[in-house]
DNA sequence: TCTGGGGTCCTAGGACCC
DNA sequence: TCTGGGGTCCTAGGACCC
């Protein structure tokens, strides 16, 4: 039997829900009426586009780019800052409103739904449904979505992304020839600017080229993923939709200083933070792990990173911190301006799961006494409390 | 010109074991 | 001196997604 699947898709997600929340607080725009962008901070070194207006895209802007580039093409442009404590509410809201469709409903990102409404039609069309839905979003909600129709996830996707906003459009197996084969192969999801170029030089160019090409031929260039980029140009996905929520396979935390760094004191200074953030919602997680990564960037954006894996798992900031410390030892060179560093756990495993091992040191239990009242302090004051001085804290994890 | 941050998955090559 | 093949684990780096 065939599965039916929708794909829901906030329309300029970051920048809709800044525009009602704008308005709710008495702003007279709406900045989704003029050109506008959400950015970073360009002062921070940050300063790349998040999401765009309908009228910022009619200037050629794209997300993802700078906003230098954006400001070429629009002088004019509003720049606002992006809040996820705003967004985390809208995208909840969308999410209850679909619940009341299907139980399998999976949460592909901030602004992405995809529902299995295999069993959840009743007496109506998979089409029907979602324009149930895309008129209730609208109405009650205040934004618009695109909603993609088909019977597997990845034609929902594509069909999703289709002309855009606030459109419904079906991608059924009888329609894949005429709606997605005829688009180029940039367009198909899973398809990045690096693979671009190397199916030009096949003469492949568009998802229909790429679907007639010999499957043979991609897996030798392009092991796994060549399979796949076939399989999906001829619209073929078998994956469910995972409405279970999953625990987190890592966790990490990276930050571009705003001026390069190239003093190893600094960088261990930072480090130590980092490594205070990422175990603390490693604890929340109320998990554990064994790989420590340390990754660097320098300011020509060479990527270097080195993980190790630990003999135990664990969720101390002191042992985390300190065999971070050992990577970025390891890596570190002298007078070489760092631009970003970022720590991340891998290997992560349920704490109960994780046994007291014959490696790890037995004054854990006071680290952990020392961990869990600092998590608690900043439940209760912020997370800012006690992050503001580093040096103090430096000073705790060393003498303990 | 300036290029975020948080993830997932895959691959190549080296080390090591039998 | 010349010397296998298979398997597993680990690390570095790359590609892609939102």
């Amino acid at each position: 039997m065939e599965r039916q699947i929708l794909h829901v898709d906030v329309n300029n997600a970051f920048l809709s829900w800044t525009a009602l929340y704008m308005l709710k607080n008495g702003s007279k725009v709406d900045i989704r009426e003029i050109p506008a962008i959400i950015g970073g901070d360009e002062s921070k070194r940050s300063g790349i586009v998040l999401a765009k207006s309908q009228k910022a895209k009619e200037f050629g802007i794209k997300t993802a780019e700078t906003i230098y580039q954006a400001r070429m093409k629009c002088p004019e442009i509003q720049i606002f800052p992006s809040n996820y404590k705003i967004y985390k509410e809208y995208s909840n809201k969308l999410f209850n409103l679909l619940s009341q469709y299907t139980d399998k409903i999976e949460r592909f990102s901030i602004d992405e739904c995809f529902l299995d409404m295999t069993q959840y039609l009743m007496n109506s069309t998979l089409l029907e449904k979602a324009q149930e839905i895309h008129t209730r979003v609208k109405k009650e909600l205040g934004f618009t979505v695109n909603i993609g129709v088909a019977n597997n996830k990845l034609l929902a996707k594509m069909a999703s992304d289709f002309a855009k906003p606030d459109k419904i459009h079906t991608l059924f197996k009888n329609e894949i020839k005429e709606k997605m084969w005829t688009l180029p192969i940039s367009d198909l999801f899973g398809l990045g600017k690096k693979t671009v170029p190397k199916l030009y030089n096949m003469q492949i160019r568009t998802i229909g080229e790429l679907a007639k090409s010999d499957k043979e031929k991609l897996i030798r260039k392009f092991g796994k993923h060549g399979a796949q980029l076939w399989e999906y140009a001829n619209g073929i996905d078998n994956s469910e939709v995972k409405y279970e929520p999953e625990k987190p396979k890592c966790i990490g935390n990276s930050i571009t200083f705003p001026e390069n760094i190239a003093e190893i004191e600094k960088l261990e200074e930072i480090l130590l933070s980092l490594a205070e953030q990422v175990t603390y919602r490693l604890r929340k997680e109320q998990m554990k792990a064994n790989i420590v990564n340390v990754q660097l960037r320098t300011k020509d954006f060479i990527d270097t990173s080195h993980q190790e894996k630990l003999p135990y798992s664990t969720s101390s900031t002191k042992e985390i911190y300190k065999k971070a410390k050992q990577l970025l030892l390891q890596m570190y060179k002298p007078h070489t301006p760092i631009r970003l560093m970022g720590l991340r756990v891998d290997g992560l495993e349920n704490e109960e799961k994780s046994q007291i091992s014959f490696f790890q040191d037995n004054t854990d239990a006071k680290q952990e006494k020392i961990d869990s009242t600092i998590d608690k302090i900043r439940e209760k004051y912020g997370y800012d409390v006690i992050t503001r001085n580093k040096l103090s804290m430096k000073n705790l994890y060393k003498n303990s």
